[in-house]
DNA sequence: ACCCGTTGTGGATAACTGTGGATAGAAGTG
DNA sequence: CACTTCTATCCACAGTTATCCACAACGGGT
């Protein structure tokens, strides 16, 4: 299980670390692909090969699953996990995310964000400020 | 399983780069036609077989369907990998799907799309912009 | 307080890949 | 049949990427 909140940066050739707590569940490959609101998802093998399965079972006569399909499929990338733990993004992924130096990595359960680290904290101030209307979420999930 | 995005430029002899990862796939054989919003399908042997049959048993009574079976089936095209990973794309597919000098390749599970690069990234920008529409597809499928 | 293991980050070298050109064979033409 | 044109296969190089190694900062334990 993915938890926590991890700050790392990138280099020059494009590596980013990975929380030590995650590498194992990694090293058996990984995949990262476009995530919502301009985060990527990092998912281990197991997780992206359930995921990919439902995508590519949706209708490609239909124009916006045809779409969804294209963006979460094309987007993704294998990665690995080299020695020191790190991994690399695709150009067009990091554009797409708005990724600069600093990067944090969330982990949630069954997979992990990478988000541009101003970006995170934007959205972590947005959202702790609409406490209220995050707890009426809770009870309807029965918190 | 093709996943991701990859660019590449075609030289002055209609020679288009492969991505490494599929050459192996495409080494048994690959057929390329018209896909779907002004891009070409290329498909393993294999996947194309499965989808010609379908091809073949839409009813021929009906226009729609009867059109885009011609349209796949005429314009589908064997291709074979080079020593260096190159295909040839026929001139009239180039031509559909407006094709230039630069390309992008993506990877959609069971087949690979071409696309002139300007028109990716124009689909692209068209598609992120609908960001609520993924977040409703992903939840269908359980992310 | 000191030592030792761990972790984040940077750099160097070797292997690979994208792309251009050259040559030999095939096909088309007068 | 001779000649030209085009296509396909092969080879070569440069730029990039991946792998390996090294070091410094940090933290925990004795």
């Amino acid at each position: 299980m993915f938890i926590g909140e991890y700050h790392y940066s990138i280099d020059d050739k494009n590596r980013l670390g990975v929380p030590v707590k995650f590498r194992a569940e990694l090293l058996k490959g990984a995949v990262v692909t476009r995530g919502l609101d301009t985060c990527l998802f990092l998912f281990p093998k197991k997780e992206w090969a359930k995921l990919a399965a439902k995508l590519s079972e949706m209708p490609i006569s239909k124009s916006k699953p045809r779409t969804i399909a294209r963006l979460m499929l094309a987007g993704a990338m294998d990665v690995s996990v080299d020695k020191q733990g790190r991994i690399n993004l695709p150009d067009y992924l990091r554009k797409y995310a708005g990724i600069g130096k600093k990067v944090v990595v969330a982990g949630l359960y069954n997979r992990m964000e990478i988000w541009d680290e101003k970006k995170w904290e934007a959205f972590k101030k947005d959202a702790e400020e609409d406490s209220s209307e995050i707890a009426e979420a809770l009870g309807e999930i029965g918190v």
